[in-house]
DNA sequence: GTATAATATGAATAGTTATTCAAATGAATG
DNA sequence: CATTCATTTGAATAACTATTCATATTATAC
């Protein structure tokens, strides 16, 4: 991958998880997984927020869904994030 | 550091990371510390911009600067940043 | 089939932010 | 001190994006 374009997809990503709102739902998938309604009740906010940032989140790799009955429930999809949490916060902690 | 707080500041740390031009900026530091017009020249964007971004950048500490005669030196001011590069590079790589 | 529950989607809006331009500041040098 | 070089700052604008609201799917159950 070349380095201009490696730069776009990568900051692609930290912007996807610069968002108070998106976080809030990795994080809250941490404790595992949840459907829509479980994450907006969750996190007190709208069933259509969480839907449309999960998509966000969605195609960047970052969770993946399964259809179940009619719920869709939510996991996060790679390990990296939680390393790339836990390294950001080493660095905020200075 | 609470829950709520702690997202807040990891947000605001990524979203940091999550733009093209500062991005860039860091890469361009990992070759090096180098002054604001170096770093203009080195990426083809305007002086002004690149010392508007360095600002933000310095906000969050992820680099430093330091005054020579007339120029000011910029650095990476800490490795966890290089670290956060390399997860996100293993995560976007599947 | 109709009704209900869960989720997704699209358009509109409000709030944010990246970039540019012009001007101001700080430091060296004649 | 005036000039030049390097950087910072502030205001204005344009582009982007988070959120809301209303509506459309999708699946189950009756």
């Amino acid at each position: 991958m070349e380095r201009e374009h490696q730069i776009i997809k990568l900051s692609n990503m930290f912007s996807v998880l610069g968002d108070e709102t998106r976080l809030s739902i990795v994080y809250f998938l941490k404790n595992g997984d949840a459907n829509v309604t479980q994450i907006a009740n969750g996190l007190g906010i709208s069933q259509s927020l969480v839907s449309h940032q999960l998509k966000t989140l969605r195609d960047m790799l970052i969770v993946k869904s399964r259809r179940d009955g009619k719920q869709v429930i939510y996991s996060l999809d790679d390990e990296h994030v939680f390393i790339l949490i836990e390294t950001a916060l080493e660095h905020i902690k200075h």
